[in-house]
DNA sequence: ATGAAAGCGCTAACAA
DNA sequence: TTGTTAGCGCTTTCAT
């Protein structure tokens, strides 16, 4: 197999100790003593091995996120911000794709990996709070959106209502008063689309506006394929919005192209609003305008957490199967921590009628 | 710390050995016995300390894939595909990106993670043939893209000269003369780019049309903004081209943006061909034709190399300072992995004009 | 069918 | 400043 400090020790004539010492540049070695363990060390070609330090730190620096889909361009460029504020602390990140199953997420969420990881970063979609709370594994784990449930876990999330409100306020200002939403997925349970929705419609009636559930397309997924036929269907049920509001960007690309070859312009006949600010919404044949969702921050806040819990206190709760009915003593409540947004305008929604 | 095997072991009154038979669950334990362990194991929630299994076996289940850029949809979904890939023969997969540089390139070659990862799959795009060669480390390896070294690590492609001939034939096959190239970047090594502008000019030179340098737009990078740049640097030097193949999805993207604004027509006037075949080229207000590569088949190839060098011989080769010299003996040369293509006909070059 | 003990490669006490 | 030793939690002979 592979050099070991042993290997290393023996060609060098020190003691492994010694060797150790250099290789984690130890501050009491004499340079003499480090220049001939180095010189040992490159004649082998000596890597440390990791698992073995893992196993006796008891701590990998692998962190796992979890995100439904890399191919949907948000999870994909969140991911990538991930990975980099996870560099930042030298971790590294394992990724899963959960397809937003709720059984793929508890299988995460019970961290399956058993110890590979030090912590994880899940953005569940149909997780429900009774699957986290027979958690057992004590891994560090930090929920990506809004907070759902009254559990001991750190979750991220911008303020989905205000986000949204902020959005058809837009739309409002721009003299657009039939505004539709597009995305109320209905067969299934999903947060953020019940958030924006209750955005939507807050908003509309703050404004004295109607808010009437004909203009409310469901969709049963947030891709563009979905997006596009609840526009179609919107527009099939006699619907004439002059601006819609979508869950995320991907459904607001599918309805745009829609109304295109139905003929409705955007903006002119239709304005639209995305939500995600990914990159493919600034360069369609219409930009797209859109609720951007700090994604920096929301992954430096993620990572920061789950480090945080690394070090934190209780990490030897949930152990012993009677301290489950206890209160969690030490352990602090989840906290909710939030990111920020802002509206980006580009052409989808450009100028007044 | 967490529940170990021994902990289990002293709760049902067994040795160590025979949990781990039953956690492994090894043929001949008695029923009774593993009910027996089975309750001491439910009762401590114990859950398996992989690092501990993983230093013992000396594998880890974990490969890492490096690509420059998770935000470029074509890796994502590749990524994508490879974890789905991986997870069919039971590996996980740990994410990198390079950014296309070749610092971190090397260094991700160079297996960083000491042992933490049985094998790794690169996407490079600056990687030079010497950056490899001096590669001691010994976890399997299989490079991403057209084989451009003769170095004993196998690679996966698609024969990118004949996809990009078969885009051009399909232009010239529906009458246009003019075909630009968009994407030759020429500041640094990308072998694809060369290779996909070569394919473009054989296939133009066998048709007996001009391929002019003045019809080569060279672009910094390959993204939408990079595709628009190049497009409007085109058309504002004179050029009037009546098709655009592109280096990628990204690039045509960016084009047919330009072209819009510029005022026009696609197809009518400019017909474009992309490459990659991302979701996005699938619903923009001009659906693209594109140059897809069986993104499956990649993963697979490339998951099943990585695993298959896993058990192959030479395991322990590179270790020996003195073997670097050596012909490698066993170690076969690197295969060359080709995948499939196909070219997918859309809106953007619909019809004759 | 089950148990005892060695050891994977490393770090961290403790000794010298 | 350097060496010795125990042990992280597991699998794996070898015994029984």
């Amino acid at each position: 197999m592979g050099v070991s400090l042993k290997d290393v020790a023996g060609l060098a004539g020190v003691s492994i100790k010694t060797v150790s010492n250099v290789v984690n540049n130890y501050q009491h070695v004499t340079p003499a003593m480090r220049a001939r363990v180095q010189a040992a060390i490159d004649e082998l070609g000596y890597v440390p091995n990791l698992t073995a330090r893992h196993l006796r730190k008891g701590r990998t620096g692998i962190l796992a996120l979890a995100v439904p889909e890399l191919g949907n361009p948000y999870f994909a460029e969140l991911a990538g911000a991930v990975i980099d504020a996870a560099a930042e602390h030298d971790y590294t990140v394992l990724l899963d794709h959960t397809r937003g199953e709720r059984e793929q997420e508890i299988l995460v969420s019970q961290g399956f990996r058993g110890r590979v990881i030090d912590g994880l970063i899940l953005s569940p979609i149909e997780l429900e709070a009774e699957d986290l709370r027979s958690r057992s594994h004590d891994s560090p784990l930090v929920l990506l959106g809004e907070r759902e449930y009254d559990l001991p876990y750190d979750h991220i999330a911008i303020d989905n209502v205000a986000a949204s409100r902020r959005a058809v306020r837009h739309l409002i200002g721009l003299g657009r008063t039939r505004i539709a939403y597009l995305g109320a997925r209905t067969d299934r349970i999903n947060f953020p689309a019940q958030l924006r929705l209750r955005g939507w419609r807050e908003e509309l009636t703050a404004a004295g506006l109607p808010a009437p559930d004909t203009l409310v397309a469901p969709t049963s997924g947030w891709d563009r394929g979905d997006g596009a036929q609840a526009m179609a269907w919107l527009l099939d049920s006699g619907q004439r919005p002059d601006a819609v509001f979508a869950y995320n960007d991907l459904v607001a690309v599918g309805a745009m192209r829609v109304l295109a070859e139905r003929g409705l312009r955007v903006p002119w006949d239709v304005a639209v609003v995305g939500f995600d600010d990914i990159a493919e919404g600034r360069f369609g044949a219409v930009t797209l305008t859109t609720v951007s969702p700090d994604k920096q921050s929301i992954a430096r806040l993620a990572v920061e957490s789950v480090i945080g819990g690394l070090q934190g206190p209780e990490k030897g709760a949930g152990t012993s199967p009677d301290r489950r009915s206890e209160q969690p003593a030490g352990t602090p409540a989840g906290r909710e921590l939030i990111a920020e947004f802002r509206l980006v305008e580009r052409e989808s929604t450009l100028g007044r009628r």
